[in-house]
DNA sequence: ACCTGAACACCGTTCAAGT
DNA sequence: ACCTGAACACCGTTCAAGT
């Protein structure tokens, strides 16, 4: 492929951002990169640093795609829907995703959004347990999904996969066989299509309202 | 380093361990392991397969090391409890925890906790949301524990992380700028020390209350 | 200011050959 | 069965030199 010169910082971290998601994170080099702008890779240093640098950019690309909501809504709809808005836009591009969950990049920017939910938690009383309200919220759903779009064996492996689950020895695994065909290919580390196939959209909903209800549990009294 | 020929398998895979934890995956290679070793690269093929399946043997010597707690307790307690442990023991193997975040290991036998987590949650009622249940708190603890050892900026780069987020914008940033003193260094996103030095204990804590008190509301009411 | 061309010090993996 | 030695096809990064 060939580019006009010279080339910008913009046109580089957006074919990087495209190149990750078409062939994932670990097909992805500086070289393939340059090879594909058709320059030098050389030219890649001076434009964005190194690499570190350059996946701390396609991260913070990727971040600011998720828009708030507006703070109309009471507070329990505006999280499940920044939820929801967070999860949505991880799974339309999921090896981005899982590299932006290596918090690679320091952009202040990407405070946004803590900053909002901030705001949301103070507004809903969570007095001194602010960080903490914030680290659970925050660490639940950002690492539900990051385990939700860990990657599932290699395609041709799939079915070795399932084969190894349906062969569990009901001695030693009793609840699992026994609730198997609940749990197949449905539940973490039972899975053995990929997210995209199987999203566990319903699992996600249950944790929502799990953590709010849990939140809203340890709210002083004054709200309910 | 010499190591007495022949190398067992066992070998290999403590050593990658030790390595691993001690130098960080990205400082991991194949090559440097053999050197360790001192034994040729090829003789790692002939004995493990490649890098990605010594990973996954590597990944389960440390999920093996979390033991389940024993079923005397009641169920939140053991929850809890095992939560903790598994928690626990990523703190001492930072390294290596993350790489089991991944999922590379498909191994029946580290589906020993989780078998025991799905007879829990059915003793405890769960009912029809047994998967959703299972996906939430699997996907929560274990997310929340990527997300904190998610690695730092390198050490030299912490007192320009500092930097950065005490210049926060006021206007843009309200929330943060006003519980600066309480977040900082703290929260996700807004940390400059490693989870060594900052371990979120009691944000893993209420973590876990607010699951298992949300986990509670949504059981039949047959159970409290 | 921006890019080339070449080089350096690495990788993972394979394979024939040795014992 | 287990290991060597060499090779192949890659990497990220640096740097002098060009324009």
């Amino acid at each position: 492929m060939r580019a006009e010169v010279p080339i910008t910082r913009d046109i580089i971290v957006t074919t990087a951002f495209r190149l990750i998601e078409e062939r994932g994170l670990e097909q992805f080099s500086m070289r393939s990169l340059a090879t594909e702008l058709g320059v030098f890779p050389a030219t890649l240093y001076w434009h964005v640093g190194d690499r570190s640098q350059l996946l701390g950019m396609v991260e913070f690309r990727w971040i600011e795609q998720v828009e708030l909501p507006d703070h109309l809504t009471d507070w329990r709809e505006w999280m499940a829907e920044l939820a929801r808005r967070y999860r949505r836009n991880a799974h339309e591009h999921p090896n981005v995703a899982r590299l932006a969950s290596l918090e690679r990049a320091r952009n202040n920017e990407s405070l946004l959004i803590p900053d909002a939910i901030v705001g949301t938690l103070v507004r809903m009383g969570v007095g001194d347990q602010l960080v903490h309200a914030y680290n659970a919220l925050m660490g639940a759903v950002r690492g539900f999904v990051v385990m939700e779009l860990a990657p599932r064996a290699e395609p041709d492996a799939a079915s070795d996969v399932e084969e190894d689950l349906r062969a569990l020895d009901p001695e030693q695994f009793p609840n699992i066989t026994e609730h198997f065909d609940e749990m197949a290919d449905q539940a973490l580390s039972m899975r053995w299509s990929n997210a995209a196939e199987h999203p566990l959209d319903d699992s996600f909903e249950f944790l929502v309202k799990v953590l709010l209800d849990g939140l809203a549990a340890q709210l002083p009294r004054t709200r309910k």
